[in-house]
DNA sequence: ATGAAAGCGCTAACAG
DNA sequence: CTGTTAGCGCTTTCAT
């Protein structure tokens, strides 16, 4: 396979000249500039990327690094994933996939200290996330995929949860309803401090209190059954509840079936809205589920960008500073869901049968 | 950060000792090793993977190449894809994810000659796939997830789509079902040679010759919406119909749904049976589907794995034939999926109203 | 605007 | 069993 050598001998120039055609790096005549060229394309030269990696310590890799649990990957993450995945690709960069347990600390210090990743992707963060820590004192530039509790000098790209469950509840609460139960990811899951959950769960509380409704929260397991065993704790709590507001995108089939067992129909008796969820999922449900649709692929898109726009400037830290990366870069960015209406969502069912105009009828 | 030199110089002996006790490519005196490995944690030393991989010509990085589409990444792909990325890392190897549309065979031959990748994994499968020619002239090994109508010289892991339909037929035949509709992926996706659309549906076609059912095969577009019209068209050509099996892990949804629109009950009027299903997907529906469940993860896994046998020998064509890699390791792979009852199937009508006993009560 | 040459950090002959 | 050294293919000063 043709190396720079053989370009820069079959175009009758030095090397050098050759990797600053490529690069850019330096003012070429146009002249020798189209000799290059056409050496390159009559040898079908390819440069050798870990050579240029070596030399220019930018190995042009990004790390998606995920903890990859046995449930896998749920559609939203999936839509991280490929966003990220495409984005890289497009900037010329190449993205792997590093499922690294949460706990693994040494063996992400190990990842990072391999000089492999010009920057890295972390998704699935903790409000105290000690990967953070990790990552930033072995100098790699990061972007979170989610947020710390504290985020002073971190990047990060996450779903606007406040604003998602605030818009959820306002659109539930126009439409009359009023015993609103909230169903959260697990007991579990709160416990070790999993953002969504308790971002979306404050936000729960503050959305009800502005508007004088009772907060019914509930905890549910990340699967169908979860939802069921949620929603039999939610009739226990609530009995009169019209509606149910689901932050769990898994459970909320299970809440489905519960529903139809307990003899409620959607959305006529019942409404049934749920947060970050990809249409794919909605459309499985019959009726089809009124979602808070999750961006998707621009989360994963922008954060790859992001971290893009770090690498342009400085990675490393010049004196070892265990503290910020570049202050002057940072960037924080949320992305809130938008709603999408479909088939399960209605009015309360007090409401339903009072047409217009009924209630004036016997003044 | 210490390089082998700093580790060399602490442990006062050579680079190359420093370098075999790292490889293990020559035997080192069980003293000096743990001089070395006594410096290397010292200094915290981590090998420079780019530097690494230019001199010895293995990048230690593995490509996952598929096509990402808009509709992301179904829930069986998105399980080859992790169960790869964890096998790939258990074996010290990295996994890059990249996005290469199907007939982008520049890029493609591009990333084959950046020598980024020691070796690829090949997704989404054509029955005639240009991208595997460009591939192995390239040199670049292959092991394919799925698998091209002439696999000569080709490894590859692939579902086995005779047993699993064999097997979901023979069910419901033993069931005492009689009238069974298959729905395959769409016309566009057979016209293309989709192969698991093709293979499962000529399987189907000898499923049912075996047994003396008429086969009713049915294209459906890979969404619920595709599976409701799918129903549809089933109705009219077997009105009479008691099962359906469901090639199509997005139109099942949509089946269920025309189904329950139809009047008819899962599973008193009409059995449902899902193929190459993830459990978490065949939950979600009410009741829960019964399954041919994928092999998931372990696609992934076993294709790393057989990746990396071949990398184990020679990789490179010594004398750049364009044939085969190299014949005496290729390794072929047949994964079926396995039959999870679940709620959705159940004898046809016509048998369930007669219970044991009941023949002989008026003899 | 171009060239020459010194590495980047490691592996793998080649010598002992 | 260990050391010396020549690259791997490219980038990037330093010269001109």
């Amino acid at each position: 396979m043709a190396n720079m050598q053989d370009v820069a001998r079959l175009a009758q120039v030095s090397v050098s000249t050759v990797s600053y055609v490529l690069t850019g790096a330096r003012p070429i005549s146009a002249a020798t500039r189209e000799k290059v060229r056409a050496a390159m394309a009559e040898l079908g030269y390819q440069p050798h990327a870990m050579a240029r990696g070596l030399a220019s310590r930018r190995s042009r890799i990004l790390g998606l690094l995920l903890p990859i649990d046995e449930r896998g990957l749920g559609a939203t993450e999936t839509a991280f994933v490929t966003g990220a995945a495409t984005a890289a690709s497009a900037a010329g960069y190449h993205l792997v996939l590093s499922p690294v347990d949460a706990g693994d600390l040494d063996g992400l210090r190990q990842l990072a200290s391999q000089r492999m990743l010009d920057g890295v992707l972390l998704m699935e963060v903790q409000l105290d996330d000690p990967r953070v820590g990790v990552l930033r004192s072995a100098g790699v530039p990061v972007v979170l995929i989610g947020r710390t509790a504290d985020t002073t000098g971190l990047s990060y790209v996450d779903i606007d949860f406040d604003r998602t469950v605030h818009d959820a509840v306002g659109y539930l609460a126009d439409l009359g309803h009023r015993r609103i139960v909230y169903v959260n990811h697990s007991a579990t899951a709160i416990a070790e401090g999993y953002g969504p959950a308790l971002r979306s769960r404050d936000a729960f509380a503050t959305a009800t209190a502005g508007r004088r409704i009772e907060p019914v929260m509930i905890p549910a397991e990340d699967s169908p059954g979860g939802g069921r065993a949620a929603l039999a704790s939610a009739f226990d709590r609530a009995p009169d509840l019209t509606a149910v507001l689901a932050m769990n995108e898994s459970a909320v089939f299970g809440i489905l079936g519960g529903l139809a067992a307990h003899g409620r129909t959607v959305p006529d008796d019942v409404s049934v809205v749920s947060m970050v969820t990809s249409p794919q999922v909605a459309e499985l449900a019959t009726p089809a589920l009124t979602t808070m649709t999750s961006p998707g692929t621009a989360v994963g898109r922008i954060a790859v960008e992001q971290l893009l726009r770090h690498l342009g400037a400085g990675s490393t830290d010049s004196a070892g500073s265990t503290g910020s990366t570049d202050s002057a870069e940072i960037h924080q960015q949320l992305l809130p869901c938008t709603l999408e209406v479909r088939g399960s969502t209605g009015p309360p069912p007090t409401l339903t049968p009072a047409p217009t105009g009924r209630r004036s009828a016997h003044p």
